[in-house]
DNA sequence: ATACTTGCTGACCCGAGAGTCAGTAAGGTG
DNA sequence: CACCTTACTGACTCTCGGGTCAGCAAGTAT
């Protein structure tokens, strides 16, 4: 019996349809990337990719959709749950998690996000509903339980929690236009960059006033 | 005697054709801009296009080339040339540009660079090497020279004067994403963020240090 | 086994758009 | 003026890729 020229696996299609997909669109960008380039890369047919999805653009949205939401929501839960204080978690969990985005393979979301998202509002929409308005909130809410404490000045940070994501933001792009030419240490830049800014809203501890060099 | 169907401008033809490319590209995008559609914002048949431009790639890079330039080597010479304190500086002329380079048309740049960067290398190289290592010098220059008076501690700021730009960079992106659904006062954010940078690394004056050489 | 459903295939269709080139006319030169 | 150079035009070609669909075969029911 000759091995099976394909098997049947609607439950499994679109996730590998989307996985291969992602993996196309951050090699080329979305235009670049052919329908059929997926196809090949998730072991399938062209046709069949038109089974699940409508058109190219479908699989585009899709893609981004599978693809970002679990992260946020568990850094969101994360904040939630500690135990930390706030100067401690964004020194440590959130350093941790904001270093290695720059580096993961989500990266390239971000790229097709600028690049495409104002040609898909309703993309853009989502994504702001969904991801960024979640982290957002999220690190607002930390920032404020750090004033409340009295670990923190009152600042701009608490209107504006997106000073914390600026520099991640900056690394991943430095990093998608100019690596592997020009690197830029972005563990580094980020530590010190979100540690000068705690320095800024930093009080001095109750106990003992040593005040901050 | 019936008006010419053309003029003879040789002179004048290359800013025009990449003046009406930016900003086909800055709609459209790299991939979905038309060749035809650039020709005729132009005021120019398509052929001609091709004549002063070999591919559109070509005519891609000389885009990006001929519109990013001038500001830099700007804001390189004002720094230069500045009586200010690092600070006053900082606070003053920079903050003003810094701020509305999320407004102005240059932003779509930007964009192009983000989508398009990592296909062409040498754009990428190019514009590493003119645009972002003569910008970074400038403000390393200038910080350095805080530090050297006093103004300010020694910090990470030397080694990433990025920092300072990364709210920029960050308020653009959210802009080419989000506008006009959910609008960043881009303005207030840019001028806080810096603002708890310099908080961070600011010295207390002292009173007989007050000049600059 | 036979009949039936449906996940899957890939040759085909067709519109779109990058790039070409033979021809046209603006403007200069004598 | 006649003649030449060359900036400029736009119809054409040819490739490429998104989307279709008639048919095939894997699994299922009888």
């Amino acid at each position: 019996m000759p091995k099976p020229r394909f098997r049947r696996r609607k439950e499994d299609r679109p996730r590998e349809i989307t996985a291969a997909a992602l993996g196309a669109f951050a090699e080329k960008g979305y235009a670049a990337t052919r329908i059929t380039d997926v196809a090949k890369r998730a072991g399938v047919s062209k046709g069949l990719l038109y089974l699940y999805f409508k058109t190219k653009e479908e699989l585009f949205k899709a893609v981004i959709r599978s693809f970002v939401s679990p992260r946020i929501d568990a850094l969101k839960s994360a904040i939630d749950k500690t135990e930390l204080t706030a100067e401690e978690y964004l020194r440590g969990p959130f350093l941790d998690f904001a270093k290695q985005v720059p580096k993961s393979p989500a990266r390239v979301l971000v790229r097709l996000m600028i690049a495409e998202g104002a040609k898909h509002p309703d993309l853009a929409a989502w994504y702001q509903d969904n991801v960024v308005a979640h982290g957002l909130a999220a690190l607002r809410e930390l920032i404020e339980r750090g004033v409340q404490n009295g670990e923190f000045r009152k600042s701009a940070l608490q209107e504006f929690p997106h000073m914390i994501v600026a520099p991640v933001m900056f690394a991943m792009v430095w990093s998608l236009v100019f690596d592997p030419r020009h690197k830029l240490d972005s563990d580094r830049f980020i530590e010190s960059h979100i540690g000068l800014i705690l320095d800024a809203i930093k009080l001095p501890a109750d106990s003992d006033k040593k005040g901050v060099a």
